[in-house]
DNA sequence: TTTTATTTTTAGATATGTCTAAAAATTATT
DNA sequence: AATAATTTTTAGACATATCTAAAAATAAAA
């Protein structure tokens, strides 16, 4: 498995999970930022390998080899993330292109010490479920701010988005994990909310609410 | 630059201490495992981006900056080795393959960041010394057992040698790093020694002796 | 249901890194 | 100094991964 093969595994399923079973190859491409052209080589190839389900001009999908090798890779990407935040000290919106290489070191030995080295985290740095080995993904309550009642004390766990522009926004708010935010009112007419956050009141926009993961205190 | 780009550079600095200025195509090719024909291509490119002297027939050596460059990569290479025996619970002979493809990451705030989590060390698993951020060698007594007068106790700090057959002698007899180590009696006729580790008498060649290093107690 | 627009694929090119086999240069031997 | 052996380079090929531009297929519009 070469680096590229295995980013467009990735690519794939993850787009598979936003649009479902069949992509076309410009969907793959927008995402991997090529050119379609260069999409239809690389089905080729990984059709040949058993990888994805591809038939000319109808698009393409993972088959379960693919899907089992796609995981891998994010268990990867999450697992190295994890280890930047929590030992080494990277602020969450800094370790995304470093992950993006180090999921494709090869050793599964080297996965599983590191796994045990950061005690099996569950979430990765902006809360997103960490496959185990086998390539199950744990159940995570998905509670966001915007369904919190008011005066209700609840804790950050994760961000929907992890855009770098919506992590800089809660950088400069200093929002992180495990802030404490406390919901004091909400506008029925756009959803936004005044919340307490670090003893001191915001108000963050319905758009923001939806986007941050949380679990009651 | 690429990985092969950073093997060669690699292959040539440590070929360079070993014989000296000029390195013929065969004596890289051995090195890396390849043929002296991709060791003309690759020369010829390195020339080309001023990090190798290269003369047809004339062999090849580094220039300033590609001497830079693969200390770099050197550093790379046991840092990582480091962190994996230091906080993965790796075996001393387990590393060298993985590190070989971690000392590709790119990233320098990484590194820093990975150099401060390990307490910045001046010596990988093998004893062998790790260059600055600037480049610089620290300077490491070169002690060896074979040095070591009788009766004196001394503790392994590192090995000359670190291949996989004799990491695995080592192995074999349990002597690990910080080992301790007496010397009980030496052999005058092939320099042969009967040492004393871990409370248990074991006879080893000169040839291991001269390759374990040592710091006196 | 034709015509038009869009998407997808193919054809051909480029860049990297490797190989084999043949040619050229260097080194060693008579 | 001429010949032989060895080393090194070149020529040409292949695999990977990408691109542009043209052709083919599909989808949308008239
Ligand atoms: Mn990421
Ligand atoms: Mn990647
Ligand atoms: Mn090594
Ligand atoms: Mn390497």
């Amino acid at each position: 498995m070469s680096q590229a093969e295995e980013n467009y595994l990735k690519a794939i399923y993850t787009l598979q999970t936003e649009f479902g079973k069949s992509l076309s190859t410009n969907i793959i491409a927008a995402k991997i930022d090529t050119k379609a052209s260069s999409v239809t080589d690389m089905l080729k190839k990984l059709s040949l390998k058993k990888l994805v389900i591809y038939k000319k001009y109808q698009g393409a999908h993972l088959t379960k080899k693919g899907n089992d090798l796609a995981i891998k890779v994010i268990r990867k990407h999450r697992l190295w993330e994890t280890f930047l935040v929590n030992k080494l000290d990277f602020n969450w919106n800094e370790v995304h292109d470093i992950a993006e290489q180090l999921e494709h070191i090869k050793s599964d030995v080297l996965m599983a010490k590191l796994d045990a080295f950061l005690g099996h985290p569950k979430q990765d740095p902006h809360g997103t479920p960490i496959p185990n080995r086998e390539g199950v993904f744990p159940e995570i309550e998905n509670d966001y701010l915007s369904n919190i009642p008011t005066d209700t004390l609840c804790i950050l766990v994760g961000v929907k988005n992890s855009s770098d522009v919506f992590l800089n926004y809660l950088n400069s708010k200093n929002i992180a994990l495990n802030s404490t935010i406390k919901v004091l009112s909400v506008e029925p007419f756009d959803k936004s909310m005044l919340v307490e956050i670090n003893n001191k009141q915001l108000l963050i926009t319905g758009e923001v609410a939806i986007n941050l993961q949380v679990i009651k205190q």
